[in-house]
DNA sequence: AAACAAATCAACCGCAAACTT
DNA sequence: GAAGTTTGCGGTTGATTTGTT
């Protein structure tokens, strides 16, 4: 699918923004709302192009934007949010009012020399939930299925995933008799087994059948619950940082 | 005070999803 | 449904600031 480029044009300006630039850019996303960021700039007498405007907007001129160091309990948030949904910034900024996915990931990487530290007494049981959750981004970067975040992993092996798996089969029988007799409860390990996950040696029908229902989970809960919303999410349910609690694995942090 | 190193953060780039025609 | 356009995101870069020798 073929694009224009965005700045395409050689007379544009690049580079720190003037206070001048900057005050045109708020008065007119003032008066006007930011509408087309691809028309805006030249609406606005700027020379610039309109990814630069949106991105010195959302980044900095926003009025609600907090500025000034994080917070511990900011802080205490990135690495519990962080834990579950990876590099997902956008997701991680719109649990923290007035923060920007560049603000925070920038703190981020900032600070990546004491997190290992951390991580590396902190673990095993941070590698198995980390994991899921980060592999949510590198498998997206490599072209492949979308990881869940860990919660819904925890959602599935939870009682809402136990009442889900046996109204998903009772439905399944009803369009597909006689049962199978086997099916009735799918092993500890399959629960976990996810759509293109073949670790497990036997990957045998049950265990695909576990996948597949847990795939109809995961769209259940992004279309139905609406725990995803916007173009990557932000997760209007998603519970409390504190309700977090038994996930963190940072919690010798504080 | 000068030189260098490290840390910080604003801004850019490319990609892909979402939207429009 | 296909093609084109816009928007949003995450990764990265590079200029600036701060700290150290």
């Amino acid at each position: 699918m073929g694009r224009t480029p965005c700045c395409d044009s050689k007379v544009l300006k690049k580079g720190p923004w003037t206070p001048d630039e900057d005050k045109l850019l708020v008065d007119y996303v003032q008066a006007n709302g930011s509408g087309n960021w691809r028309l805006l700039p030249k609406l606005a007498g700027l020379n610039r192009c309109g990814k630069s405007c949106r991105l010195r907007w959302t980044n900095y001129l926003r009025p609600d934007i907090k500025r000034g160091p994080f917070t511990p309990e900011e802080h205490k948030s990135i690495l519990q949010l962080h834990a579950i949904v990876g590099n997902k910034w956008s997701m991680i900024a719109a649990q923290l009012p007035g923060r920007t996915d560049n603000e925070i990931k920038n703190y981020w990487n900032t600070n990546a020399e004491a997190r290992l530290s951390l991580l590396s007494g902190a673990t095993s049981v941070a590698t198995a939930s980390v994991a899921a959750s980060s592999s949510s981004s590198s498998t997206a970067a490599a072209g492949g299925a979308e990881a869940p975040p860990d919660i819904y992993l925890r959602l599935w092996n939870s009682e809402v995933g136990d009442s889900f798996r046996k109204s998903a089969r009772s439905a399944a029988r009803e369009d597909q008799e006689p049962a199978n007799a086997s099916d009735e409860a799918a092993p500890v390990s399959a629960t976990f087994a996810r759509p293109g996950d073949d670790s497990s040696a036997a990957s045998n029908v049950t265990a695909a059948a576990a996948a597949d229902e847990y795939q109809v989970f995961l769209d259940l809960a992004a279309e139905d619950f609406e725990l995803f919303h916007g173009r990557h999410g932000g997760f209007p349910l998603f519970p409390a940082v504190d309700m977090l609690g038994e996930t963190s694995l940072y919690t010798a942090f504080d």
